[in-house]
DNA sequence: CATCGGTTCGACCGGTGGTCTAAGAACTAG
DNA sequence: CTAGTTCTTAGACCACCGGTCGAACCGATG
């Protein structure tokens, strides 16, 4: 998270950075050089590392201003009953993917999210996060298990290992079908593909 | 692939490099510092960059070297039954670990490809390598709809996807098993996995 | 006016993968 | 044996990376 002194800073820089910020993630991923990003806004390097740890600190902070309210909640919902828990996910995911289309650099920053994760390029904030997520996807699989949603013929942590790998694959792909026509079509099949691997059988 | 002239390089050395090379990317992945690598094979920069184009090439001929055989053959098996074509992947998965279990670094460089691939820090050829996958398990899994093993009620695009996320994933966990006792029924829960998320139901 | 904290700046650091030229070694022709 | 040519080696050098740091600047306060 930026550094107090953030907050101080004339507010329309504070937008011109972090909308420099967030084109540039969205566009070209964490991947993209910090010193050029740096000099799009028109800061010198010294101000930046004044406002900002670091280029993860500002991928941060960019990512929870775009995708904060998005993000995975600290505790997965409580459902009642198999067919609650499917179709509470189900709706989950609906939510999401209607936020994506609303907000396109949104999805842009998911897919840098997902990448910088994948490689690794995020130190320990991220790896919390990821850890954050396992526990949420793996207390979720738990209570899929408990309402008999879940298949339960599997070790857990391959059971998890795969549905997050599904689940990763799915919002790929749905990332590639924000703008085909049918969007509510493409989750319900995505989704079916999740649940028919993951369900009890 | 080295240039022309690593043939003609003392075969020791070339031994040399060859496994001084393995051991790095084996054990810290692609990303091991190229410097450091070059310097523990008591080679000078220019020499290295006289025998290899750059650090992929040398990564891909190790990798070529340990693990060739094993690597995807280019032309997915011919089955003609739907039992058959589960049997024969699950043998095909056999085959690999067990190949594994043989050479413990064919593992590590495994775990150092599929980072690699996913890191995106692999260019052209690599994208080369990972089309011919996508090629291959797009042709099997066309085989497996036309045998009435796979299901046929998803886009090909996103069961690619899933199969492929899947498959990293089985694989990813199985090599973590290698050295629990029960490798055979390891395999087992895993193509039970992938069996049961991709076939005709 | 002097001081002093908050702020800005860019030179600088060690690291990366990769290039290039000049010297050395080895082989060949006369 | 020598002169010329080609193959090989060595490491200085390059641009770039993310990150650090001290000097300068600026505005408010005593």
């Amino acid at each position: 998270m930026p550094r107090p002194r953030f907050a101080r800073l004339d507010p329309e820089q504070q937008e011109n950075i972090l909308s420099v910020a967030t084109e540039a993630f969205a566009a070209e991923g964490f991947g993209v050089s910090y010193n050029e990003l740096i000099a799009r806004t028109g800061l010198s390097k010294g101000s930046m590392y004044y406002y900002f740890d670091d280029k993860r600190d500002l991928f941060l902070t960019v990512i929870e201003r775009s995708m904060g309210q998005l993000l995975i909640a600290p505790e997965p919902p409580d459902w009642g009953s198999a067919d609650e828990f499917w179709a509470g996910l189900r709706g989950l995911y609906n939510t999401l993917m209607a936020a994506f289309q609303l907000q396109p650099e949104a999805a842009g920053l998911s897919r840098a999210l997902i990448d910088a994760r994948r490689t690794g390029q995020l130190g320990d904030e991220l790896v919390a996060w990821e850890e954050r997520l396992g526990a949420w996807m793996g207390g979720l699989l738990v209570q899929g298990q408990r309402l008999g949603a879940v298949r339960s013929d599997l070790p857990p942590d391959l059971l998890l290992a795969g549905a997050m790998a599904l689940g990763e694959a799915a919002d790929t792909w749905l990332l590639t079908q924000l703008d085909s026509g049918d969007l509510n079509g493409a989750v319900d099949l995505a989704f079916e593909f999740m649940k028919g691997s993951l369900e009890a059988r």
